[in-house]
DNA sequence: TAACCGTATTACTAATCATAGTACAGTTAA
DNA sequence: TTAACTGTACTATGATTAGTAATACGGTTA
């Protein structure tokens, strides 16, 4: 499902964060539905289980999934009512990203290709928007 | 010169290299200017000349400032000539941070409104240009 | 009950951070 | 030349944090 470097500086939770928001963010993995057990994700990926239910923590409190005890981790549906404290991070971080960005010399011309490529990669927003 | 919070979990020197590259965006430093050598900076903020100089290191990589042996740290004037392994982190960076703001419903309209805000206030890009 | 779920706790290891001390080399002005 | 600045390199040390592992606990479901 996975392939991970052991071998990389990137903890390995953290690689899983950010593997399983892409598939979320890009609508891989549908709402609702269920992530392998930590268990189970543990030993398909050699790793110990407490890696993976770190990774999930940190998933749920960044609010791409929601767990049950005794049932499992799910993608959460209602991800884009993200804690307020959330948005700022990202927006604030999105601030600082963009000075850097000009400042090296992307243009605005790029930034604005750069976010037309990534609106539609993610699929530009629900149909049922 | 600096309120760097000594108690933070995020490291001095992180601190330190955030607080100059604001500094040098939005021109508050020009081009070839010096700044504070390690030793009286380290003494003013009371941390260590290593500290210090670890900041400066890290600047000097990412293109902020250049060091001269013998006569100081200096804001970097090529600043946009940044080597294209850093240009092409910022730039996925940016994509990965873009993909997430979408993602938690931060519209198109408002990226535009903070990308016009951000270009505005590092100085809409030099004038001659 | 058995087999699966997430979760909490504790512990060990490795990496990171800041500091300290020392030394080396280039610059500049007295 | 010397003295007083600069940056840089290296090693060592203590403290903290991060990453991972082992184990146990508690809920769910068939």
């Amino acid at each position: 499902m996975f392939d991970l470097d052991l071998r990389s500086r990137k903890p390995i939770y953290e690689q899983l964060v950010d593997k399983f928001k892409e598939l979320i963010i890009n609508d891989v993995m549908q709402t609702d539905e269920k992530l392998p057990s930590v268990r189970i994700l543990a030993q398909q990926l050699t790793v110990n289980p407490n890696t993976i239910q770190k990774a999930y923590r940190e998933l749920e409190t960044q609010g791409y999934i929601y767990s049950v005890k005794g049932k499992g981790s799910f993608v959460d549906g209602t991800a884009k009512k993200v804690s307020s404290h959330e948005v700022n991070k990202i927006r604030s971080d999105l601030e600082k990203r963009l000075a850097e960005a000009f400042f090296i010399g992307i243009t605005k011309d790029e930034i604005y290709k750069i976010i037309e490529l990534t609106y539609e990669q993610i699929g530009g927003g629900d149909k049922d928007d």
